[in-house]
DNA sequence: AGCACGCCGACT
DNA sequence: GTCGGCGTGCTC
């Protein structure tokens, strides 16, 4: 009897072994899927990873019910990542494979090609004396006539008949014939009818092809960009990894493609990731116009469909020699794979964060690279602790650009002391007098204004002025912030909207205030400042329709708004030529923060946000306000000084325990009751300090103790540099395993982010 | 994660 | 006396 063992797409860990009927054993094999049987009325489609001949004992082992493929839909390489991902995370890799595979590849029916309807000549008529007399049949049907005799002329055969020759016949879809003729589908129906025409179907490839290559458009490097280029190929030569750490507008994207261009000249496969879907446009545009159509975008707006395509092109014979994708691309199949490229690797968006697998793309895509035998370029403005450090210590290459590209200046940063003008009574509200001069300056002056506010919404909070009641929502330990656009209070946890109040339910009071600024306020009171300006405000809530993104940015970089309001939304790498002042306008809320990268992030987001300013045409202006002027990290940013900021920030890394300098391990506990979770979280604790001692730390409520009526506990562990990881997860896995065991805390949720951002 | 089995409250 | 609440246990 022959088994296979068989991945599902469960949360379960391991695989599960099914028989394989005999009439199936030529078709079974690695990284075909099946239909199998799973409990007792389920079916899921599993991926075959092994056959073999032992009979498992202890099991009722089931038949597989179908073959669904021919040839493999996973590499040996692809199913190595998965199972890398799986381990190093903690998650189970039933979870990997979710998180994997497009819906379509998951599901029985499979996917349906896309197809398209055609119109031709039935054979009989295809001669010049034919048709003729088809003519003469539709001489009392005009509609007919009219739409046969464009058909003739789309398909060139009007002219092959007059040629008495039947060369140069194109295909005509049957939309094209509509759209030329004015003709109904009735008509062309009644063609069909008559035998003059005939339908048939073809299958499209649902990607824009793109078109051929066109290399001739690749800029040449400048001299620092062709410098930085050859010390990449170089330091390729000895590392798996080159970070390329060049200020913004310091031709990061052209220093690609002259990569891509390489690695596709030896016949390599390239994969470019992006943190965000929203800026693959932008980078499509560009890499299109060299590459053509051999580029493929992968990521979770596209249809599931055209994802299946995709993945299926993959294992053709002919795949796409680019992936240009968000997180989830670096699960693709890959077969010739030479170069990934990491844009962004700051970001922390590649880190997923709430269904598991909790992976981070960057570490996956480096671990990609090296199964692959493949390199991997990490680029970005202002580099992570991680990859700065892994850079400075020699594990990484590192390729510098300090200069910005044609001799842009970097903006120069004022500094606004925001808490010595409330002193002096001279700001109300959320603009200094400093930033409106100089927004007044750049409005009049046809130029534009970006202003950088972390916090959507129009007040982070409602307070009544009797009694300080806030409103919390029911479910989550958050207060509620302010819509009013919506005029609703929502929950940023889980999403809940409720009623603003007219009066204060704990003492009638009618006096409730709006509290702080988020961008939907600051937008009204740059429209109060500002009337003639054309304002508009970029964040989840302006963005969630569909092209609502590209809509704000086009008109922005188009000139047709002068000022846009937004979330970190707007410091994510795209290029405006006309912007002379940004914004900052509350960087504590960044530096305050409670947690350890706090610092780091209000870092890469004041950098991030500085870079839009000031590209062609003179300097820009960064206005920094704050309430702690003095802050080290707010003179290091003023000065640009980004070798003491590295410095100092790596030394309270070191200082405090954090990574790179330990390994960071969260363990999550989840539970309805809040007395349970304690004891369940407390049991938890003293079961890992058993192994670990001092390394865990907690259990601690944090920040938000309660989402969505779920009550949490986090644990930390800090894990050495040189500790067996191997080892630390075994034991993680077994401190899950009799927690759950323990018959008072079945109901628990335990889940563990590795690496947490 | 689903899904079923199983034992206690508000309905015909 | 039943419908259904979600606790518990299992899935090759």
């Amino acid at each position: 009897m022959t088994y296979a063992d068989i991945l599902l797409p469960v949360p379960l860990d391991g695989l599960f072994t099914y028989s394989v009927p005999p009439a199936m054993e030529a078709k079974v094999d690695f990284g075909v899927r099946t239909l199998v049987p799973f409990g007792p009325k389920k079916t899921h489609v599993g991926i075959v990873v092994r056959t073999h001949t032992d009979a498992p004992s202890g099991i009722t082992v089931r038949d597989i019910l179908r073959v669904l493929d021919d040839g493999a839909v996973m590499t040996e390489t692809q199913y190595r990542l998965w199972q890398w991902i799986a381990d190093y995370y903690m998650a189970p890799i039933g979870d990997v494979m979710k998180a994997a595979l497009p819906a379509g590849l998951k599901a029985e029916e499979g996917y349906r090609p896309r197809t398209e309807l055609y119109v031709r000549l039935r054979p009989e008529f295809c001669n010049g004396r034919a048709l003729h007399v088809a003519l003469d049949l539709l001489a009392r049907a005009d509609r007919q006539r009219a739409a046969f005799e464009t058909f003739l002329a789309l398909s060139g055969w009007a002219e092959a008949a007059g040629a008495g020759t039947v060369q140069g016949i194109a295909e005509v879809t049957r939309d094209e014939l509509l759209n030329a003729s004015h003709a109904n589908v009735a008509a062309v129906q009644a063609l069909v009818k008559r035998g003059l025409l005939e339908t048939y179907t073809r299958e499209v490839g649902r990607f824009n092809t793109g078109g051929a290559p066109d290399y001739g458009r690749m800029k040449q490097l400048g001299e620092a960009q062709q410098a930085a280029y050859n010390s990449i190929l170089l330091q390729f030569m000895r590392k798996e990894v080159v970070l390329l750490h060049g200020v913004t507008s310091s031709g990061k994207t052209e220093i690609y493609i002259h990569l891509i261009k390489q690695a596709l000249d030896r016949h390599q496969q390239v994969l470019y990731l992006l943190p965000e879907i929203a800026l693959t446009v932008q980078i499509t545009e560009r890499l299109r116009r060299v590459f053509g159509g051999k580029i493929g975008i992968y990521h979770s707006r596209y249809s599931d469909a055209e994802r299946v395509e995709i993945w299926r092109k993959q294992l053709s014979p002919a795949p796409f020699d680019i992936i240009l994708g968000a997180r989830s691309a670096v699960l693709l199949p890959f077969t010739r794979l030479g170069l990934v490229i990491v844009d962004e690797e700051h970001e922390q968006s590649f880190k997923q964060q709430d269904p598991a697998p909790r992976y981070h793309a960057r570490s996956a895509a480096i671990m990609l690279a090296r199964m692959a035998g493949a390199k991997t370029l990490l680029g970005t403005a202002t580099p992570s602790l991680e990859s700065y450090r892994n850079a400075s210590t020699g594990k990484y290459g590192l390729v510098r650009l300090t200069q910005r590209y044609k001799g842009i200046e970097l903006p120069e940063v004022q500094v606004v002391d925001v808490k010595d003008l409330r002193r002096r009574k001279m700001m109300s509200g959320p603009l200094s007098p400093l930033l409106l001069a100089r927004m007044r300056e750049a409005i009049e002056g046809g130029r534009q204004v970006i202003l950088f506010q972390n916090r959507r919404g129009f007040a982070p909070m409602v307070e009544c002025r009797q009694c300080g009641w806030v409103p919390r929502c029911e479910r989550c330990d958050v207060s509620l912030t302010l819509h009013r656009r919506m005029n609703q209070l929502t929950c940023h946890y889980c999403g809940a909207a409720y009623d603003v109040p007219q009066a204060c339910p704990s003492c009638g009071s009618r006096e409730l205030q709006a509290l702080g600024y988020g961008t939907e306020k600051i937008e009204e009171r740059v429209r109060d400042a500002f009337p003639g300006a054309r304002v508009a405000r970029m964040d989840l809530d302006t963005t969630r329709t569909n092209g609502a993104y590209e809509r704000i940015i086009d008109d922005f970089a188009a000139g047709r708004t002068d000022v846009l309001i937004g979330t970190q939304m707007i410091g994510k790498g795209l290029d405006f030529d006309r912007v002379s002042v940004v914004g900052i306008l509350d960087a504590d809320s960044m530096m305050n923060y409670p947690d350890f990268r706090a610092y780091e992030h209000a870092y890469m987001m004041m950098a991030q946000v500085s870079g839009r300013a000031g590209r062609k045409g003179g300097r820009g202006l960064v206005v920094l306000q704050t309430k702690s002027p003095d802050a080290p990290l707010i003179g290091q940013v003023t000065r640009g000084d980004t070798e003491a900021i590295y410095r100092d920030l790596l030394a309270e890394r070191q200082a405090f325990g954090y990574p790179p300098y330990t390994h960071l391990a969260y363990v999550y506990m989840k539970h309805r009751d809040d007395s349970l979770i304690d004891h369940a979280a407390a049991e938890m604790g003293a079961l890992l300090r058993r192994w670990f001692g001092s390394r865990v730390l907690g259990p601690d409520r944090p920040a938000v103790a309660r989402v969505k009526a779920l009550c949490i506990r986090k644990i930390v562990l800090k894990l050495e540099l040189g500790i067996d990881m191997a080892k630390a997860r075994r034991y993680l896995r077994e401190a899950q395993r009799l927690i759950a065991g323990d018959a008072r805390f079945r109901s628990v949720q335990v889940y563990f982010d590795v690496d947490p951002m």
